[in-house]
DNA sequence: TGGCAAGTGGGGAAATGTGGGGGAAGGTGG
DNA sequence: CCACCTTCCCCCACATTTCCCCACTTGCCA
């Protein structure tokens, strides 16, 4: 809900579990609805992951972080390939009265998305995920793994 | 939508597969002709990038950059490659009645489009690809490795 | 068990992309 | 200078997708 201390302060947490429609409409989980402040005109973008799943920011969140990539050199060749990627990928859209977007059928199908699908909170995003391709990403072992590497961080 | 601060903001994101007809005409996505305002007297100019797709600038833009190119010194060998290269193969144009652009046979030749390209937003102008080459140039592989290198600037 | 809240499904209007015919404009050769 | 040809652009018509609205089911709580 808007800005504080320069830091976006909608915070999504936990997963839930929901369905795509023959149209391929998700409703997005009541409690990030909440999050983002219930209001009318609530507009989001839709992203890739390489890991293989969709990213979501509200769309002011999603706004500043092209504001800071516009700031960087753009003939760095690597950029160029992250901001096709994460740009090139991106869909932005509103809610229906029911609090469901339609995710494009090229996000649909990069994710793997059909009938059902994972939200997953992630601080200041969330994502989608297929539910195998969830599985693998973040089974216990492989968190048990990657904690020890980051020990030093926190 | 016009200037802000001295840098224009249309910003273009997304991707979209579309079709060039017998006629080498391509629709511009709508999201992308609202990002520039809608207007009517629009004016696009295209060229080519190294890495085997199209570059489509606004023109204003384009004329911002050609601005900038003047300013730096010319007996530069390399930057006369650069120039040779990004306004040796520019073409500029006006979109028809129902928003779409002529691809002239050179630069469709040069990046290989024929039936579907796919349109890439990339902030402050677009890209248009083979999908084939797109697929080559930004796969997740390519991107997981290029995220690494990039940590430092962002 | 009634009522509300949340998620699901589907119909219909509007917007968007596609394809093709015909006329104007511009370049080329006689 | 004129006739021809090609290229480009404007128009209309069609198919598909997207979005907006309304109604149903399910689960939770009083």
């Amino acid at each position: 809900m808007g800005k504080c201390g320069g830091r976006w302060m909608t915070l999504f947490r936990g997963r839930f579990l929901h369905s795509v429609d023959s149209k391929g409409r998700v409703a997005i989980p009541q409690r990030f609805r909440e999050a983002m402040g219930g209001e009318e005109d609530l507009r989001l973008v839709m992203t890739v992951d390489p890991e293989g799943c969709l990213v979501v920011y509200p769309e002011p969140a999603w706004v500043e972080l092209e504001r800071k990539w516009q700031e960087l050199p753009q003939m760095n060749e690597d950029l160029k390939t992250y901001l096709r990627f994460m740009v090139g990928w991106a869909s932005d859209g509103g809610l229906d009265r029911q609090g469901r977007i339609l995710v494009p059928p090229p996000l649909r199908e990069y994710a793997g998305l059909e009938h059902e699908v994972w939200f997953i909170g992630l601080l200041h995003k969330f994502e989608i995920w297929n539910g195998e391709r969830l599985g693998m990403a973040t089974g216990p072992e492989k968190v048990r793994a990657v904690t020890q590497k980051l020990s030093g961080l926190f």
